[in-house]
DNA sequence: TTGAAAGCGATACCAA
DNA sequence: TTGGTATCGCTTTCAA
């Protein structure tokens, strides 16, 4: 009459079921599972397939995490919202980097938002064994209950005190892209730029300068300062109306951003943008205004994303090894001390946009 | 001389050692956290506010979780590896859809692979409380186990027996995207298709029929069906040899497929693409080979997405909504009882390449 | 090589 | 409204 009567009934098995099918201890059992070594080989496959015939997976995570104290999962922590990182095609090449190691290491990833009010009233941040850090959360109580779990971080374009860190060289690759695209337009006409998250005026919480070493030096400060240095270097400056900031790398913003830029009177003659995504915004725009890339206006973007290598025109702009940084972040966390913090080079390409 | 000797040493707190502190029961400590009903309004505060004062963020989840059987994560169990799905645009969208809501809902998402090896002598699946399949997995075996878990199961693009599934209308798609393009072409020269894992050979496991209802019946089996009836009801056919095999929708796999379909004689006159990943690259072959799309070459999509839309020229393709795919996969599983099994329409956006 | 037993941190019943 | 306590499933000494 009962649903269960199928074949065998088979409530949830546990180890110590497990040990009474087989007349054995439950220790045994366990050390079949974790300590090979501990018993003899023809035992341990005895144990194993009888455990498979009996339905039993191996030790419950949550328990053997209680005991132990570790759960073999790395924590992925955001800056922002989760959806956020589905929609950047370069948070996306670096989950799909971090994705790679952690797969072939049999690890399990949980993506973690930067905001406070997530981990309210729930210490979720205790169930990683270790941390990647991807960006300065926007929430900075989060790096402090992070910090207090005494377990491995690395952090991710930005840096913290005592621990590893891996960023790229931003400063270095904007400088090259700003250069080449000042040596092409010589010195006529205005340049503007098109910024990304310039203003973090929704960081919440007080800023521990102390700690949070790059707070005031985010990737964005880096690439403007070059873009600066660069334009000085020619004899020009870039004038505070000329720079245009964005929330968010995406179409939206970077359409409307380049919208205004290019209305702008006179109109510039080149477009700094911090990411490939405003850079293709910008390129859009301007096919509408009828204006001419690049013999009226020069674009470069920054990231190359695969997106940029594939438009038509070829955009211009500076790669950043995304995927190679995910894969080492994660190869860094799941060994802290083979490694130490790096800084990975960036490199002008330039295609047909500048 | 010892690094700890900061401020205070700090070890880890527990809720037993709060209640210590503070004079009162475990079990007041836990009403606090958990059932705010269950003590004075005044005491709570009280309570929360030591709590934090203490450096104690709440209970523990491996323990909570051991008592109660419940993490309160939401399990994404992916076809692959999981690498592949930050790379296509599809499963991307998907991502972000469920990300939304989950992020939105405070619960955590664990992304797993659908691969078997990867749960070999541990049991990762009992970690979530539910899950959302997101097309069938590789190793048969892994629904084996997640079934035994008797937790709430959504599938997305397939089906399973006694779940709620969550389908798009790909027969229906394909067809109109087919006829569309037959309308176009007349019943001159031939039709190729550039189809994606239509061979499932790497599926392991036996596939039991009775409970994986669609293992036959994929989603590009599906829309091939589409594109032959569309065929016929031309009067046309599409023979075999004109229909070549993707393993994966990316970018290197479609260029070599279209390069081989556009080399065939008599030339195809129409490319039906069984993603827009393989039609961007179809349309860049075109390019190269010099072949003028629209009019010696006529080339559909599937998906829509974003990509599809800003290219240039636009692909003509299939929408299928992913982002809200991935939307109501998580809210369904998050309110199984709320909800019925559904198929979402798709619908033919027609753009310059047909 | 195996077994007995303590305890990881929290919850939820039942009493008070 | 609060407290006492058995229990969740497992790991790990220590002894046999």
């Amino acid at each position: 009459m009962n649903k269960n009567d199928k074949k065998t009934p088979k409530k949830r098995m546990t180890l110590k079921a497990v040990a009474e099918a087989l007349g054995v201890s439950t220790a045994t059992i366990s050390n079949a599972f974790n300590r090979p070594d501990q018993l003899s080989a023809n035992l341990r496959d005895h144990i194993l397939k009888e455990c498979e015939r009996l339905g039993y997976n191996g030790p419950n995570p949550a328990a053997r995490s209680l005991r132990t104290g570790a759960t073999g999962i790395v924590g992925v922590m955001l800056a922002e919202r989760l959806a956020y990182n589905f929609r950047d095609g370069c948070a996306t090449e670096f989950l799909q980097g971090v994705s790679e190691v952690l797969d072939d290491a049999r690890t399990n990833m949980l993506l973690m938002p930067g905001r406070d009010d997530f981990y309210h009233l729930q210490s979720m941040e205790s169930i990683p064994d270790r941390y990647i850090v991807y960006g300065p959360p926007r929430d900075i109580s989060v790096i402090e209950r992070l910090e207090r779990q005494q377990k491995p971080v690395v952090t991710v374009d930005f840096s913290l005190k005592n621990h590893l860190s891996l960023n790229v060289d931003n400063y270095g690759g904007a400088k090259q892209a700003a250069n080449h695209v000042l040596k092409q337009i010589g010195s006529q006409g205005p340049v503007a730029v098109i910024g990304l998250r310039l203003i973090q005026s929704d960081i919440i919480g007080r800023i521990r300068e102390t700690e949070l070493l790059d707070a005031g030096v985010s990737i964005s400060r880096q690439r403007l300062e070059a873009y600066r240095d660069a334009a000085a270097d020619h004899g020009m400056q870039i004038p505070e109306e000329l720079i245009w900031n964005t929330h968010e790398s995406n179409w939206a913003d970077g359409v409307k951003a380049a919208r205004e830029a290019l209305s702008a009177i006179p109109r510039p003659r080149a477009l700094l943008c911090m990411s490939d995504q405003l850079a293709m915004a910008a390129l859009s725009v301007a096919r509408d205004m009828s204006i001419s890339v690049p013999d009226q206006l020069r674009i470069v973007g920054f990231d190359d994303i695969p997106e940029a290598r594939r438009s038509h025109p070829g955009i211009t702009t500076v790669y950043q090894p995304s995927i190679e940084k995910g894969r080492l972040a994660a190869m860094m966390v799941l060994n802290p001390e083979r490694f130490e913090s790096r800084v990975l080079p960036t490199q002008l390409h330039v295609r047909e946009t500048a």
